[in-house]
DNA sequence: AATAAGATGCAACTTTGTTGCAAAATATTT
DNA sequence: AAATATTTTGCAACAAAGTTGCATCTTATT
């Protein structure tokens, strides 16, 4: 885990800082997917806010974590699995977001599949979130 | 359309007030989404930033328009085709974003296909967002 | 150990979203 | 058509979310 942590810091040059390891540790801890709130409320005692937004920022732009689309106004961020390239990356997993607890998974083992799009249209990347209830939830 | 604004109004039991026409008048003029952002720039000398939060609120609750998700943090709306049920709508299309002039649109032709998920796994919705070039970028 | 490069915290600020309330507009009743 | 009841609007004030510049501290390098 600490192992794990350095080595991709160290993999995507990046030194080493409290912060860095201290928000990365949050996303190797659980296999969901965080909200901003959620990490600031975590690290908020021991970190900045602004630091926490450019940390975010600096692993987005490394491919270490990618956002998720959300209807609310909240933006999630999920480690990516292999490391992606710098910017962009190719998780074509589906993400599934529990109404109820709130919980955001990446459903590594279901793969979106393939659409054909109208006349001209060139898809990138292709997004996509189911919402409904976990398994935790459900019972 | 000055006829399809005061049916849609009158369909929903909404009072036709200035606001509402026309937010809904910028709805069909063009067949893309709107983000929060853009509504309040092309409204916003008439009407205050207030009204339009709250018009659009209300537009969600009665199904007029729903959200599309997206990875900035911009909340987009988009016109139900046929009128969706207040709240629960179902809009089963894939949505459309272009990368170069941003724009997003609604593949109502495209269905959403279906999945299945891993056990334990309960599906209320399911969107997809598919990224890349639109035809009109591409030349 | 000294230096260069990079990250952090603070303060100040901008932008985005929310709430209460009085004034204005819309719909309804007589 | 006027009077009343119901909604909607704008304003002000606020809360939350996000950004920027700069001095200070930390990490990496020599």
């Amino acid at each position: 885990m600490e192992e794990a942590i350095l080595n991709i810091l160290k993999r995507n040059q990046l030194s080493v800082t409290g912060s860095r390891q201290r928000i990365l540790e949050l996303f190797l801890g659980q296999q969901g997917a965080l909200a901003h709130g959620d990490i600031e409320k975590r690290t908020g005692e021991k970190f900045d806010r602004v630091t926490v937004y450019r940390t975010l920022q600096v692993f987005l732009n490394k491919g270490i974590i990618h956002t998720i689309p959300t209807t609310d106004n909240s933006i999630r961020y999920a480690l990516c699995k292999d490391d992606c390239e710098a910017g962009h990356h190719h998780d074509n997993h589906v993400h599934f977001v529990c109404e109820q607890c709130e919980n955001t998974v990446c459903l590594d083992e279901v793969t979106i599949p393939e659409i054909s799009l109208p006349k001209g249209y060139e898809a990138r990347q292709v997004e996509m979130i189911v919402t409904g209830i976990c398994p935790a939830c459900k019972r």
